[in-house]
DNA sequence: GTCTATATTGTGATAGAC
DNA sequence: GTCTATCACAATATAGAC
């Protein structure tokens, strides 16, 4: 091997990631996929037997990407306030370099729901564990009542959603240039951060 | 005609919204459209010439069910806090009538953003008017700083995300009883509306 | 308007040479 | 491991009888 060469099997990975993220499973041929990667149809099935098994090494690999981090920040050792700025601020960079990963999932996810437990890798103990320390918390900082489950759905809608509803906001709010939505993105990190610790505390 | 029999265009046009807001443009089939409307394929065509023409007729009637909903009441002459109460409590009202749908469009939109020009029901004449008045209410109301964009953005995120999620959450935070879900939703009428004008106040 | 039958093309997957 | 050629079937769309 010369060296700079990556070995076929990442680069039909990285092919197969490219085309399913953006067409979906059912949109995705593996005609586009072997093109992509600069290979034949027969070498893809070669290395993956089928589309589904090459679509489930792309989806295990996104659902990983994303799913861990956002209770990873939750169990640091730091006050809540503390948390919840720095979960949205690194949460928002995650997504800026996969911004079409979150629909992609949640896209999959909807077509076949039953796919999640097959993949989560949270015990039901550690999640139970994740939200009553939660749920104290909040109140040891003095928070609104708020259960714990609702806060983690609000800040994680408040993240993702823009992304997966760029087709809209672009052109009702920012116009054609592509820039502003960065811009609109980079402003959310401080602006959702405010929204959320604001609506947390008590008047 | 006998009355109870709805005319065969109609039958068509439920199976195919049926069909494309479960699968999807790629994953619907002619045949599925066919047999879930009880005809068969060849009269799909004959009423619709091809599946793309089907499609498009599903998607803007589904696009113009949510899409002006959105901005309708936010032009009441009423009380912004009013608005934001009213807004949430009738958009969520909106989405749990249709809960698949708002996945359906933003899936489609994402595959073809393009689209999305053809279809708006806007000009940007209105937009700019609404967000101006709004961002005037903002002051008048002696809410915090915030953008007009970026609080549409959050109160839309707040109502839809938890759907279009509804697989992650469900089994995460709820289990596996599926009426647990209404009730999330339920209380996230109020919880939403508290939270939004909370964030919103002053301290 | 509605059907059966069929044309035509697309697509996942395999066989077999090198 | 990688390729060309091809199979087998799925899917949209049309022709033509009733």
């Amino acid at each position: 091997m010369s060296g700079n060469e990556k070995n076929t099997e990442q680069l039909i990975l990285d092919a197969a990631r490219n085309v399913f993220i953006e067409k979906g499973f059912d949109g995705a041929r593996m005609q586009e996929i072997a093109d992509t990667a600069g290979i034949n149809k027969a070498l893809l099935h070669y290395y993956y037997r089928s589309k589904d098994q090459l679509f489930e090494s792309v989806f295990r690999e996104s659902l990983s990407t994303f799913f861990p981090r956002i209770f990873e920040v939750m169990s640091f050792p730091i006050e809540l306030s503390e948390k919840i700025k720095l979960f949205i601020d690194s949460y928002i960079d995650i997504i800026l370099q996969n911004p079409h990963i979150p629909a992609f999932i949640l896209h999959e996810l909807n077509r076949n729901p039953a796919r999640i437990t097959d993949i989560l890798p949270f015990t039901e103990k550690t999640m139970s564990g994740l939200l009553s320390s939660l749920s104290q918390e909040i109140k040891t900082a003095g928070f609104i009542e708020i259960s714990p489950e609702q806060l983690v759905t609000n800040m994680i809608s408040l993240c993702i959603f823009p992304f997966i509803a760029r087709p809209i906001i672009q052109p009702i709010f920012l116009g054609n240039d592509a820039d502003r939505f960065d811009e609109f993105i980079q402003n959310r990190k401080t602006e959702v951060t405010q929204f959320i610790l604001n609506a947390l505390t008590k008047k």
